[in-house]
DNA sequence: GTCTGTGATAGGCAATTCGCATCAGGAGAA
DNA sequence: TTCTCCTGATGCGAATTGCCTATCACAGAC
């Protein structure tokens, strides 16, 4: 059974004339005869009543129009499902991304594309950069947002802004008054940090501050994810580097300042795996592009 | 695009094996392949993807994989639902009857087939049996329960048993305290009957059965349908035949007697426009018999 | 009567689809 | 490592299917 000839008959029971409905199929009227009479001898029921002065439909071609209008309508949608998913339009997004990355440009991007796409559904995935790397490995997200650099083969790695560095300290700090912070007021101060293991880019490039000015941070206690740490500022365990995003949600108790010379900005990227990114992910990572050239200009 | 690819895909989907796939479509693993290779060059999308270790669907794929599924569903249901109409199982019964016929055995075949077949709309169109011979011959009814003589060719009479005629006559009425009434005592009588074109068969009975004591029946209002004229009994207009299904529905001020010589009874039939009769009428018919055969034991 | 228009039918050509046999490449065992 | 098995892809000839052109049979209009 031919989805052309549940067409077929659908266009036939609409018009009731061989010669318009085969015309309207791009057929010509024999074929169009014979075909419904093949439809007619595999359904095993009469369809049409061929009468000398019409062509009308029998109570089984009535009882098979419905489905069959639906049969043929279902069988359009699924190509045309199939190709809007290839344009990245319907389907599913799994993006992993790291709490860092959702103080960035990662919620308005995500909000944007929900309301563009709004037949694509977006899985949003927080972890940290190391098992975003599994996950993308694994083939468990199709995306992820985390911090260079990789270690995992086979990962496509593509660049976004550097995020920059600012210290934040508990708001009664003696160094809270200051515009700006030197490295050198940090010697010996109690100091919060991400392991080395979650976050080897931030922690080697603030070891790497400290070791210019020729010392070393007391670092009283390593803490993740980022959001925490800023709650320890806040009780005053400690000061401790982080990121302009996470500096930008106002929080009391807590104030942030540059720091001279400026710390290196923590590195920001989109992954994904070898050989392609899926169609929708592609459209994604296209709208974080825009809203950064927006946010640039 | 065929039907039979489509639950290919389906399978292929539900498997991700070829060779698997291939057998419980009944065919051979090439020609699976051949087939989803032209079904993706149709659509215009890679709908698998042929890894090393194994079959996945891509996200065109996932996408295809749902109205795919219910195409195939509603194109199976199309042959279903038109060999259920065959049978008459489903579809419509336009079923004609007149007043009289409904107050026989009717109502209860109406109720019985409508749990029995209750895919079947069954639409009622009360008529008198002159214009139930007009909408036979249109096609506009299946099925009509009427009164023979009918006088349209090209339709088939399909006899019911005849219902009695009894006496309808006022409760305060002179003849009333009798069991039986002789037709001589009639003689005079404020007669009611229905036209002869609407009612031939009746008609005629009646005149004859007073023909055959050299009277004549005193007709002082030709009245239809057979309700109306009950109740113009109770309201003192005279006297006139009822069958004996009318005569079952008690009426307040009417009284129903036998008359001798008994009147001949009134012929029923079941009646439908050639060549055949749908198969819901059919089995509608069937019905009646039963009913009619259960209602004699 | 002829003419017009209906759907059905016959024949021939082209494309498709099938199964069989076979190929190419990866996985796992010896 | 090497062999073997299993995966899906490919080539080919036979059979089938689908299409179109030409034509038929029949009914209604003029």
């Amino acid at each position: 059974m031919d989805i052309r000839t549940l067409a077929c008959f659908v266009t036939l029971a609409e018009d009731l004339h061989f010669r318009r409905a085969a015309e309207r199929m791009n057929l010509t009227q024999p074929s169009l005869s014979q075909r419904i009479r093949a439809l007619e001898t595999e359904v095993g029921a009469r369809l049409f009543e061929r009468d000398r002065r019409g062509v009308a439909l029998t109570s089984a071609g009535v009882a098979f129009l419905g489905p069959a209008r639906k049969a043929v309508e279902h069988a359009n949608a699924a190509t045309t499902q199939a190709l809007r998913a290839v344009r990245g339009e319907v389907g599913r997004l799994r993006l992993g991304f790291t709490v860092i990355a959702f103080y960035g440009v990662l919620p308005e991007a995500v909000r944007s594309f929900r309301s563009r796409h709004p037949d694509v559904d977006v899985d949003l995935i927080e972890m940290n950069s190391p098992l975003l790397e599994s996950a993308l490995a694994a083939g468990e997200i199709d995306l992820g947002v985390l911090h260079p650099p990789l270690s995992t083969p086979d990962l496509v790695v593509h660049a976004l802004p550097d995020e920059p560095l600012v210290l934040a300290l508990p708001s009664a700090h003696r160094l809270a008054g200051q515009a700006t912070i030197r490295v050198t007021d940090l010697d010996n101060e109690p100091f919060l940090l991400a392991p080395r293991a979650i976050g080897p880019s931030i922690y080697d490039r603030v070891i790497a501050l400290f070791q210019a000015e020729c010392l070393s941070p007391r670092v009283v206690q390593e803490v993740t994810p980022m959001t925490t740490l800023v709650g320890l500022v806040a009780a005053g365990a400690g000061v401790g580097f982080v990121t302009a995003g996470i500096a930008r949600a106002a929080r009391p108790g807590v104030v942030y300042r540059q720091v001279v010379p400026r710390p290196p900005a923590l590195p920001m990227a989109a992954a994904w795996r070898e050989p392609s990114l899926s169609a929708s992910g592609r459209r994604f990572l296209e709208l974080v592009e825009t809203l950064i050239e927006a946010s640039r200009a």
